[in-house]
DNA sequence: TTTT
DNA sequence: TTTT
C-alpha cells in the first residue's frame, strides 16, 4: 500500500453510544465527540474551537463502548477516515464523513467502586474471532499494539 | 485544551489543485486526495480499498500546493477534521468534512532539473504572514516542527 | 523537508518535573512518561508492558509543566524524537533519545478550585517571541493548532 | 489501558536493512532511518535538521524489509518507541531507544519491471501466515488497518 | 519512577 | 450534543 488514512482524536462524547447488534451478534457503536481546541489568537485573545466527529466503533470496541462510555466520557480514538454516501427519500445525494476507531482509550479519572480492572481496555477494529472458541465473540481484542511473538525475548540478534 | 484533533495522510492527488485567492491576497487550495490501503481479508485475498479525501490548504501551503502539486502527486498531509454545513438551493441541509493541512510533505521522486531546493517544502496552518512586510505573501513559514530558539544550543542543564 | 518526526504518547510522569531555565530566562522541563498499554496475548493472559520516556519541553510548555504537572499527572505529548550523544568522564559514548514536546494536554479530571481557567492550555515548540512586546518572553505561544487568519471567516470560495 | 505510544517517521534508510532469522525462523529487521526536517529560523536562513533513528521490524514487515528496502529507500513507519537497556562487557549501564514499527509504507517511486504489485505492501505487526515456515508459531496479526469483517456491508444500522 |  |  503506498497510503496512509489515520485520525486521533481526544475528546468528550456528547451523548451515550448508541449500540446496535447485526447480524452474527456483530456489535456496531456510533457517538458523536467533540474536540475542542482553545488558543490565543494574534490579539491574544483566548478561542476555544469545537470541533464535532461521529465516531464509529466495532465488535469488541463497541461493546467496550456500551458498557463504559457515556456523555460526557473523556476518550482517546485512533481510527480512519471513512465517508459515506445515499441518496435520501427525495433523491438528494448525502454525504456522512465517519471515523472508524481501531483503538480506544479511557481517559476518565475512575473513581469507580470497585477493583477497576476494566479500566484497562483497549483493542482494535480488528477482531480476531476466528482464533476463539465456540460462543466468544466479542471478546479478546487482540489491538493494535500487540507485539508480535517472541519480541518480547529480549535477545535481538543485534 | 483537553482536545486532539489530528489527522495524518499519506495519498495522491485526484486532480491538481484548485487554488483561490481571498481578499488581502490569502491563498486557499483545495484538492481531493485518495489514500488507498490494501490488505487481505481473512480468507487471505488481497483487497485493496480506497478513500477520498478533500483538503484544504491555507496560504504559504496553498501556495506551495499551486507551484508543485498536480494530478497524481503524492504527498503526506497533517492536519485537522473540519466540518462545515449549509444549506443549498433547495433548502436542504448539508455537511462536509475536509482536512485542514498544517503540513505538507512532497513524496514525489524528484526528477527535476536544477536544484531540487524547492523540493524541501514544510510549513504549518499556523502562518505569520501578520509579521512579514508587504508583498511577501506566502513567504517564511515558521511551521510545527520549528524548534524552539536555543534548542540547538546543546546545553541542556540536565 | 521529506522527513517526519513525529511521536503521540500519553501516560503518567513519573516525577515531578525537573524545569531550569537557562540565559534569557527561558525554561526548560524535563520528566519521565510511563505509557502503559494492556493487551491481551494469544493465550488469553493480560499483558501488561510499561515503557519510559524521557520528555522535554521548552519555554511556556515548560512553563506550563511547572506550574500544573506533578508526579503522576496523565498528559498527552506530541512532539518528536531526538538523540543526544555525548562522552562520559571516562571517555564512554552515551547516547540518549528523548522526545521533545510540541503539544501538552493535559487529561487529569480536574477537581481544583478556582475557576479552572488553567486548565486551558496548549503551546508548541514553535514560539513566536518575535512578534512580542519587550520583556515579553515565554509568553503567547501560538501553537501547532493555531488556525491561519482568515479561515475562520466561513467564506471559502469553493 | 491509559496510554499511547505512538511513533510515525518518513525518512530514509541510511543502510540496507540488516536481517536475521530467530529460532522459529521468526524474522528480524532492522535498519538506520534518517528523517530531515528543513525550516526556516527567525533569521530566514534555511536549516536543515537530520535525526538518525533505529527501526526495527518483526516477522512479515521484516521480510518486506528485506526484500524491498535497500540504502536510500524512502519509507513511512508507523510504531512504538522501546527502550533497552543492558550491561557492556565493561560493565557500563548501556541505552538504546528503537522504534518497533508496526505498520510500514514503501514511498519510493517505483519503476518496477512487471506489475509493481508487490509494491503493495502493508502489514502491521501483522503478518501474512502464508509466508511462514512449518510451526506456525506467530499466525494471524490481526494488523491496523485490517478492517473487522462486516464493516464492508454498508449497512449500517444508523 | 507513573497509572489502572 | 461534550468538556474545561
Amino acid at each position: 500500500m503506498r497510503g496512509v488514512n489515520k485520525v486521533i482524536l481526544i475528546g468528550n462524547l456528547g451523548r451515550d453510544p448508541d449500540v446496535q447488534f447485526l447480524e452474527g451478534n456483530i456489535a456496531v457503536a456510533k457517538f458523536s465527540l467533540a474536540t475542542t481546541e482553545t488558543f490565543k489568537d494574534r490579539a491574544g485573545k483566548l478561542i476555544s474551537q469545537t470541533e464535532w466527529h461521529t465516531v464509529v466503533l466495532w465488535r469488541g470496541l463497541a461493546e467496550l463502548a456500551q458498557k463504559y462510555l457515556h456523555k460526557g466520557s473523556l476518550v482517546y480514538i485512533e481510527g480512519r477516515l471513512r465517508t459515506r454516501s445515499w441518496e435520501d427519500k427525495e433523491g438528494n445525494k448525502k454525504f456522512a464523513t465517519e471515523v472508524v476507531g481501531d483503538n480506544l482509550v479511557m481517559l476518565d479519572k475512575r473513581m469507580d467502586v470497585g477493583n477497576g480492572d476494566h479500566a484497562v481496555h483497549h483493542g482494535s477494529g480488528s477482531s480476531t474471532s476466528g482464533q476463539q472458541g465456540p460462543g466468544h465473540h466479542g471478546e479478546g481484542y487482540p489491538g493494535i499494539e500487540i507485539p508480535p511473538m517472541g519480541e518480547a525475548a529480549d535477545d535481538l540478534p543485534f
